[in-house]
DNA sequence: GCCGTTTTCGGCCCGACTGTTTTCAGTCG
């Protein structure tokens, strides 16, 4: 079973006592459970059928635990089945309505029965919610509003579309009257794959018009809130941005809390308090006189508390305050690191230019090596090659390494690994290459069992050196096929094997949670762009921030090796 | 519900903005 799926079983609990009204603390430890088992870089329900014991988690108490025993056993949870029986489905629904929390939810039940979306828009429109206590006519109105921004399903962002924007605006509010300075925290500053609305911070000067300035942006929507020293509104498309002002003197206490993540931030003051410390937005301040201890740079909020600057990717309260404590951080790898690219297509399959073109790119760059793999046979719409054709590109691939200076150019196929298990291309083509990927593109909705035996056995085939995209989903749109990942990596790390991260933005796959755990189970990564053109081959630094947010190091990363050293890495 | 170089009980992160109030509760991040 999925860690998501145990997971949600603590996210319900947790909504449905919320809104009950139980203790929020016990509430939130709920939530809390919830996010540690769904951030786990190993398969909990394995840990747990395996003798392990999930206390070992902090966070995971007595009774979560014997939950999730009973989770892993059973694959239902009684607890959560007498609670779900005491309110209607609809109501934890309603949660997901901006602007409504669990004691309005609450009230709107019990005072005017509504239990559904679709009865909170009739008795809105209505005109009935103004006459509960606390609400009114504006109240209406927003709920009305929220409830078609939820409807259109708009909620997360891929990373890039994410940095696009934020671009733009950068760009814009940097022409405003007394900008000084603008930096985009958040999600977005952590490089999560996704990200859900763009926080930016700015510094200004005395008259600065920032707030003004920004509601007036050509590509506002709505307002939702703007006030002195923050603003929020929605862009056209749906993505909500926040923009906070802030003094000099707080700019990296400000930058420290708005890049989060909120796990971390909890973390982090749970550690300050212990030192009669109290961190906010504004600073570290001394509990007892008030007096501020640090606020100026993010180093010095770190410092407040006892430790080394931690980077923007790692803050996730998945160990690296411990990590940083124990001086154990890891030294994360760099997009200057990178000295090649292992996989992209050309005209051979369904890429838009040629080896040579490809090549000169990659060398602008900076590359010393890239391997050229277009796609096999089976993948028919990409204009995949059998064993004849392929023969006859790997000349000219061997051509073009001739003709262009300063990058060497290997010989590669991104070869189908077939329903049965089997390779899409016979082994004699296969050996010609220097680099073979295999990777899935058909059938991906087998049963797990299947699936991973059909992995295993297509990167047995002693030609094979890296798996490619080895989930197959595509970010919002595409969810990873059912597979045993602990055991293909098993298997990987017996056949030395290197796992795929495909920096293509709508991949990212494998994915940090994933990445982390092949790196903890001794595998070794390959970052590729998958690039169908010779500019997406930029598209490298995506893939450097997952595997970043994997905790990864130069030394896990086979395309930051010398040649020499690469081509001992592959098999 | 979780946790413990003050603790097995008594705490648990902190502040801005809104809408409804007339001093504040609810929500959000």
């Amino acid at each position: 079973m999925e860690n998501a799926r145990i997971a949600e079983f603590f996210s319900r609990i947790a909504d449905i006592l919320d809104i009950q009204g139980e203790n929020p603390f016990r509430v939130r430890s709920y939530r809390n459970v919830a996010r540690i088992i769904a951030d786990l870089s190993s398969n909990l329900a394995e840990l747990v059928k395996e003798g392990g014991d999930p206390k070992q988690f902090a966070g995971i108490g007595e009774s979560s635990a014997e939950k999730v025993a009973e989770i892993v056993e059973t694959g239902r949870l009684k607890f959560l089945e007498e609670l779900e029986g005491k309110i209607p489905k609809g109501l934890t629904e309603l949660l997901r309505i901006e602007g409504l929390g669990p004691k309005k939810v609450k009230v709107l039940y019990e005072d005017l029965g509504v239990d559904s979306v679709a009865r909170l828009e009739k008795a809105a429109r209505a005109g009935k919610l103004r006459e509960l206590a606390g609400m009114g006519a504006k109240t209406e109105e927003n709920l009305l509003k929220s409830i078609e921004h939820y409807r259109r399903g708009v909620g997360r962002f891929k990373l890039s579309v994410g940095m696009s924007y934020a671009g733009e605006l950068v760009e814009y509010l940097s022409k405003v009257k007394g900008v000084k300075q603008l930096e985009p925290a958040g999600s977005l500053r952590r490089r999560q794959e996704t990200v859900g609305d763009l926080d930016i911070l700015a510094i200004c000067s005395a008259g600065c018009e920032v707030m003004d300035g920004f509601v007036k942006y050509d590509g506002v929507e709505e307002v939702i809130a703007k006030g002195e020293t923050k603003s929020s509104v929605r862009l056209q498309g749906g993505m909500q941005v926040d923009v906070r002002m802030l003094e000099e003197e707080s700019f990296g206490a400000a930058l420290h809390y708005f890049t989060g993540s909120k796990a971390h931030n909890v973390a982090i003051r749970g550690r300050a308090q212990q030192r009669g410390l109290k961190v906010s937005e504004y600073g570290v301040f001394r509990v007892k006189d008030d007096e501020r201890v640090a606020g100026k740079s993010e180093e010095e909020v770190f410092g407040a508390v006892g430790l080394p600057f931690i980077e923007p990717e790692l803050r996730e309260n998945r160990g690296e305050i411990e990590a940083a404590d124990e001086g154990k951080l890891p030294e994360l790898l760099k997009l200057s690191d990178i000295r090649g690219d292992l996989q992209m297509h050309t005209k051979a399959s369904d890429g838009k230019d040629s080896i040579e073109t490809m090549a000169r790119k990659a060398k602008e760059l900076g590359y010393k090596y890239v391997a050229i793999t277009d796609h096999s046979k089976a993948v028919r719409v990409a204009g995949g090659m059998d064993e004849k054709e392929l023969a006859k590109h790997l000349k000219a691939i061997e051509k073009a390494n001739e003709k262009v200076e300063g990058i060497e150019i290997l010989k590669g196929v991104e070869v189908d690994i077939l329903a049965d298990g089997s390779l899409d291309l016979a082994d004699w083509v296969l050996e010609e290459c220097d680099v073979v990927l295999a990777s899935i593109h058909s059938r991906f909705n087998m049963p797990e069992e299947e699936m991973t035996e059909r992995i295993v056995k297509g990167i047995s085939n002693l030609n094979v050196d890296i798996f490619a995209h080895p989930t197959g989903r595509l970010i919002l749109e595409r969810p990873a096929y059912e597979v045993n990942l602990k055991r293909v990596f098993e298997a990987a790390k017996e056949l030395g094997v290197v796992m795929e991260i495909n920096a293509y933005p709508d991949r990212l796959d494998l994915n940090d949670v994933n990445a982390r755990m092949a790196k903890d189970m001794g595998l070794r990564i390959s970052i590729d762009t998958d690039a169908h053109a010779a500019t997406q081959l930029e598209l490298m630094r995506f893939g450097v921030y997952t595997a970043r947010r994997a905790w990864l190091e130069k030394a896990d990363v086979i395309n930051s090796y010398p040649l020499k050293k690469l081509l001992k890495a592959l098999r």
